[in-house]
DNA sequence: TACCAGGTGGAGT
DNA sequence: ACTCCACATGGT
């Protein structure tokens, strides 16, 4: 389990040819990576070779930077067809993501001008609603090595193996299979504390079969109202689901970087999250989640001493 | 070794 | 409504 599985999985797979990832942006490593890899998804792992392995639903998927910044992709051999429209989707290439990054204020805003220059092409990802659910739901107070050590525990032991790969790669566990798992399988998947809530949100979902389904299509507050009503759902893990897994770039969620950052960059020391939010919300517009990730990857990637450089 | 990590919920003011 | 704190556990 763990890195070398998949990576002598990954070699031991047939693959498909290396093909360009159609109407997505040239871009640099460091922004592929942190697209990927920077707070968003969990199940993106950097291999010896320079390229990444990711998986979401039942998909398989590797990349690469090719010529000029161009980004390539393979799958599974025989997932082709699908995996290319399920990349369209992951990766938002039918988005206008430099409409929607200019239209943020970054003309007023000379610190929000500054994110955007550090990591031109930094889009936000489309992942699936209920997976992006048991990831954040992980994630409160971890680092993202450690949720994603704990997506990894939970496929390896509670998921169902991904079609026409063999056993070499797992699915994330659906919430009917959580339902199924104790606590103390939970707990041993890492969990910590989050084991009840995880549980008791699966026990939930699995007793109402649409209702993931009608989440992700209600409009944002009433999508996030639903959410809020799960245990271990609050204010930022709700917003965090409804941006990185249903496309409402409205949503702003508050974690410990944006206190920093806002507290830091924008003179807000002191305020307190609900503040911070209807700030973000009134300063950054009705896109304001995509202006969050660029000043929440500034923050990791500058501020992570103290200083306060204005 | 301390402190921190893409927080939340419950108890006590 | 606001403040404080327990909750697990590994990274830095």
């Amino acid at each position: 389990m763990g890195k070398a599985g998949e990576v002598s999985a990954a070699a031991a797979l047939r693959w498909s040819e290396w093909q360009p990832l159609a109407g997505y942006p040239a871009v640099d490593a460091a922004i592929l990576a942190e697209t990927v890899d920077g707070g968003q998804a969990f199940r993106w792992h950097a291999q010896p070779d320079a390229t990444w392995l990711g998986q979401w639903s039942d998909h398989v998927v590797g990349l690469r930077l090719g010529a000029a910044g161009r980004v390539e992709w393979r799958c599974p051999a025989g997932a082709e067809t699908r995996t290319a429209a399920a990349l369209a989707i992951y990766f938002g290439t039918d988005a206008d993501f430099p409409a929607h990054t200019d239209a943020l204020p970054w003309r007023t805003d000379s610190h929000l001008a500054r994110c955007l220059a550090d990591f031109p092409g930094l889009r936000i990802l489309r992942q699936p609603f209920g997976e992006t659910l048991l990831g954040f739901l992980c994630s409160a107070t971890k680092q993202i090595v450690q949720i994603k050590q704990m997506q990894e525990l939970l496929a390896a032991r509670h998921g169902a193996p991904v079609p026409g790969t063999g056993d070499a790669f797992r699915r994330l566990p659906t919430w009917t299979e959580l339902a199924a798992c104790s606590e103390a399988e939970l707990r041993a998947c890492q969990l910590g504390f989050r084991a009840r809530y995880i549980g008791e949100t699966a026990r939930f979902i699995a007793a109402r079969p649409d209702w993931l389904r009608e989440t992700e299509a209600l409009p944002y507050p009433e999508a996030k109202d639903r959410l809020l009503g799960l245990p271990g759902v609050g204010e930022k893990v709700a917003d965090c689901v409804l941006l990185f897994g249903a496309g409402r770039l409205e949503a702003f969620p508050v974690d410990v970087w944006i206190l920093k950052t806002l507290g830091r960059r924008y003179a807000l020391d002191g305020w307190k999250p609900p503040q911070l939010a209807q700030f973000g919300r009134a300063h950054f517009g009705p896109l304001a989640g995509l202006a969050q990730q660029f000043l929440f990857a500034w923050e990791r990637r500058h501020g992570r001493t103290d200083q306060v450089d204005r």
